[in-house]
DNA sequence: AACATTTACAACCGCCACTCC
DNA sequence: AGGAGTGGCGGTTGTAAATGT
């Protein structure tokens, strides 16, 4: 019902216009409007049909529209009226003057899923992306980030560029892991989780802990003590985001256990293929990561500061040669 | 320089909702 | 009431340009 059959007509154009057929089309439509698209093409003397010659006009032609490449202005407001409308591209587009569906549409989906991704935002939930994969890949890329390891041979441009990127890797782990573990999910076994939290995580809680003032630890003298960084510089800058991140997340109880933020709301799990994701897949998932944790564990048993949670875990030299900012990346965006 | 791969975006496709008769 | 015609929308594809090897 409803669907007329023009465009599947013999002999009508398809594809790029020529300038010659925007031409005649800008010029008959200034002339008479555009009336019946459908009825259009022949009036005009174009060889198209008339839904293609509706999009050239709309999407191209239109005196009202504004070309060129998008401003910080208005990326904001599509990313804002995206959160709210979803993918309802024309209702974003009437409110960017100047700006059609289609061009919104395209700029998102080449431009700003990217962005979105690249600051660990799901572009689908604007929410920060949590994910077990990441919990899966974590010994992975915490090797890959490990700054005691990095070679020195390196310039210094390089090793910002690493410290960065380490930097930036750490605090997304924390955050997902810690929305993981605060998330209720009836998937996941409360038992499963505290014990991957006691193994693999015993050290991150001692360190949003330690930074928190709630275990008697000198924070300087931890960093001090800490041989994991080289850079105490940069082991200070990683403390303070570490700290806002805390802040954002967690507060301490009247027994100075740390506990989820009262006002902070956590995201819910985002999967990374959600219908391929059984629950079955993922407490195996979780499963896998504590035995393969298990020895790191027990390690951090011993440990004789927070930041030995994250030893065990090496960079080798060739690692720190192949590896860069974008590899790092791409393992925590996916 | 040549070829391969990736990116950007114009254009198309198919579905849906609305209006008219 | 319901079928036909039409416009609009969102998803997808095709391809030129840019970039990488």
């Amino acid at each position: 019902m409803g669907r007329y059959p023009c465009c599947d007509e013999v002999g009508v154009k398809k594809g790029p216009w020529t300038p010659e057929e925007d031409q005649k089309l800008v010029e008959y439509i200034k002339k008479n409007g555009h009336g019946s698209w459908r009825h259009l093409p022949k009036s005009a003397g174009l060889n198209r049909c008339g839904k293609s010659c509706r999009l050239r006009w709309t999407n191209y032609l239109r005196p009202d529209i504004k070309r060129g490449k998008f401003e910080e202005e208005e990326e904001r407001l599509i990313i804002h009226l995206h959160s709210v409308l979803g993918n309802k591209w024309s209702s974003i587009a009437t409110r960017l003057p100047g700006r059609t569906d289609n061009e919104i549409k395209n700029y998102w989906n080449t431009h700003l899923k990217k962005k979105l991704l690249l600051m660990g935002i799901d572009p689908i939930t604007h929410r920060p992306i949590t994910n077990l994969d990441l919990i899966a890949n974590l010994p992975n890329l915490l090797s890959h980030t490990n700054i005691k390891n990095l070679s020195i041979s390196c310039d210094q441009s390089l090793h910002q560029l690493h410290t960065d990127a380490a930097q930036f890797a750490r605090i997304q782990i924390i955050q997902s892991l810690l929305h993981v573990l605060s998330s209720p999910h009836p998937t996941y076994p409360a038992d499963i989780l505290l014990q991957l939290m006691n193994n693999k995580l015993e050290g991150i809680s001692q360190l949003v802990s330690a930074q928190a003032g709630l275990i008697p630890n000198d924070i300087e003298g931890l960093k001090q003590s800490s041989n994991v960084f080289d850079d105490q510089e940069i082991a200070s800058k990683i403390m303070d985001d570490i700290s806002k991140q805390r802040d954002q997340l967690f507060s301490a109880n009247a027994d100075g256990a740390v506990v989820a933020a009262a006002n902070y709301s956590f995201p819910s799990l985002v999967s990374s293929s959600p219908e391929n994701a059984s629950s079955v897949d993922h407490q195996k998932q979780i499963e896998q990561i504590i035995s393969s944790n298990s020895s790191s564990a027990a390690a951090c048993s011993s440990s004789s500061t927070p930041f030995d949670a994250w030893d065990g875990l090496h960079f080798s030299d060739q690692d720190a040669a192949e590896l860069g900012w974008k590899d790092i990346l791409e393992q925590i965006s996916w």
